[in-house]
DNA sequence: CATGAATGAGTATTCATTCAT
DNA sequence: CATGAATGAATACTCATTCAT
């Protein structure tokens, strides 16, 4: 007997690579089905319509993620370093996941009435981890007072989100995680600008 | 009478509007035909096919944008002024253009194979312009050479682009476009952590 | 412990209810089940398939009728006064049992191909009634002979039956059942035309 | 170039011919499509949905009989040789088209909740004409002023439309049009009773 | 060039029926 | 006997595209 979950969990598998794939509007129900090894109809015991499928696929993804980078927060004290680790889990997901983060990042710019109705109270939740650091950083009078966390968190998000075209478009050399990861950090903690060159 | 290109810009804008708003895949030609007030079959003889419109209405816009960006930049020496420069136009775009930057937004994730044959070289050209911003500021001296101008492209277009959410999901006080741009260029350039404290 | 007849009969009741509400097209057989409250999968212990329910349920249901009607009509002699109570008792039955009624009508009329092989000996044996009433009347020398039993008795029940539609589409003042009644076996018995004028 | 209607009335000959053979719920909209030779899709320039062509259709055709029959009655002022002219234009159409009444017949009876929203007028207008002639035939002092026009109506409707099944279940004697005709008008006319015997 | 009626391939969803437990 | 999760065939309806006018 399979758990209720396996067959939930199986079809959701099934549906990241098949969206990653075709994208959600080429994806086929019956694709997903097929990959999942289970029946059309199947799919509808466990999910409303095709959209609830990618809704909940969303929720349950990123849901694990927020938990995985909150434990390795938890941790670690100093902001800079905090900053460095959600970013390298981050591009690491982006890299490992390469589906999931496709689909992730395709549904948070999907545009269409369905989609607009749902809060999407999950993303929000993992970008404020971010604010959260330099909210931190800020009351420890690490982090510069000037810069609005609510402004600098989607900066950061919307940097690294970014990053995954590096791999897909390669224009560019290629860079390893840890140096992408460094490189980001060190553009978002020092800026692009010369420190001040030292009075003697 | 009326110019050939006439049509084609009315077909293209009255897209813009339509895929805004419905999203691509639920946007239907009849939608843009009705927006432009021609005929179904009129759009056929101006575009091979739906996503044909996509396209060409993305290269055209990108286009126009570079040919704008790069007028405002010409008479701008400072590195540190033409990236603020550039991002303030941008966001003002964000704004004054949001149909147009839901659509390019969209398009730029959305995930199928027809998509990805599409070698994206107008959103690479438009992004460069901040990799060249970069580069001279190095070579100036101003900016800091161990940061890699490739990372650091796609960041900031990543953050800036991220910024189109602040509107949508309205989660936190609203910033002005010019504060904004201060915002975001302040944490590129400066960075996050404070500077260290000058040595009497 | 529950006879089985008893599980049979809660099926039959819940799909006259269903059907009624629903129609036999639109009706579930999960609608069905739940109305009964059983599983689904019981309800093919006791029945074929879906057509079957509605057959079944139709003879059963006229069975039962039937021997109600010749019970009543057992007692009494006259023709007129049969006749009088079969029209009152089948138009009490159209009020009493809505939910059976209309399902009985719409089945007689359901036309498909798997409908059509079906003999409704019940529906005949039914209707019979009425004819063998004018036969005896007519042998009794109290009916007009020139009026033929079989059409006088389809005319019969197809004016009983289009009564419901008094009820349904409420066009005309109401009538209780007993007016209706007497209003039809009026009709049926004396006719529209006045009796021709005694002579002095 | 073919004229708007004749696509429209294609469709509806052709969906009156389906419906009677498969009944409206197993008929397929591909099958009234092959029969009227016309795409799939084309019917839905027509028609909203299967539903509005079962409506539209019963609209339509009884429009068309009442225009007949009215033109008919009109060179008629005897109301009981009306009731007959009625009588006998029913019973031509129930065999003349025998598709048609069997169609009509059905969605008289159809229970689901999109057709109990459509209040029948055509149908109603089309019984109204029975009881306009008992009206009639009352104010001339022929008819009995005891019968209720709008049970009669009823009544006469339903034995009229019953009459149909004589030649679906063949277990009587094969009457014509034009005997079936009398008997059922004899029948409501002058009733079942002998008249009172002559005294004298 | 412009039209818009006609086409017909394509698909999400439903639900009667089965069968392992 | 009873269950209800799983199946997969079946179909109304949509909409990009064509082409006769």
């Amino acid at each position: 007997m399979m758990r209720v979950s396996d067959k939930h969990s199986k079809i959701t598998q099934a549906a990241v690579k098949v969206f990653a794939k075709k994208g959600f509007f080429n994806a086929r129900i019956s694709d997903i089905a097929k990959e999942a090894k289970v029946a059309d109809g199947t799919i509808y015991l466990y999910f409303n319509n095709k959209y609830d499928i990618l809704i909940s696929l969303f929720e349950d993804e990123i849901g694990k993620i927020i938990l995985q980078v909150k434990l390795l927060l938890e941790k670690e004290d100093d902001p800079c370093q905090k900053l460095h680790i959600f970013a390298k889990h981050h591009l690491l997901l982006l890299e490992e996941k390469k589906d999931l983060a496709e689909v992730l990042q395709m549904e948070l710019r999907q545009s269409n009435e369905f989609m607009k109705e749902y809060r999407n109270t999950k993303f929000i939740e993992y970008i404020d981890i971010i604010s959260a650091i330099i909210h931190q950083g800020q009351d420890m009078g690490i982090f510069n007072k000037a810069i609005s966390p609510g402004i600098a968190k989607r900066a950061i998000f919307g940097a690294l989100d970014e990053m995954s075209r590096l791999w897909v478009l390669a224009d560019d050399p290629h860079y390893t995680i840890e140096e992408t990861a460094d490189q980001v950090c060190n553009l978002f903690l020092n800026g692009l600008k010369n420190p001040p060159a030292p009075t003697t």
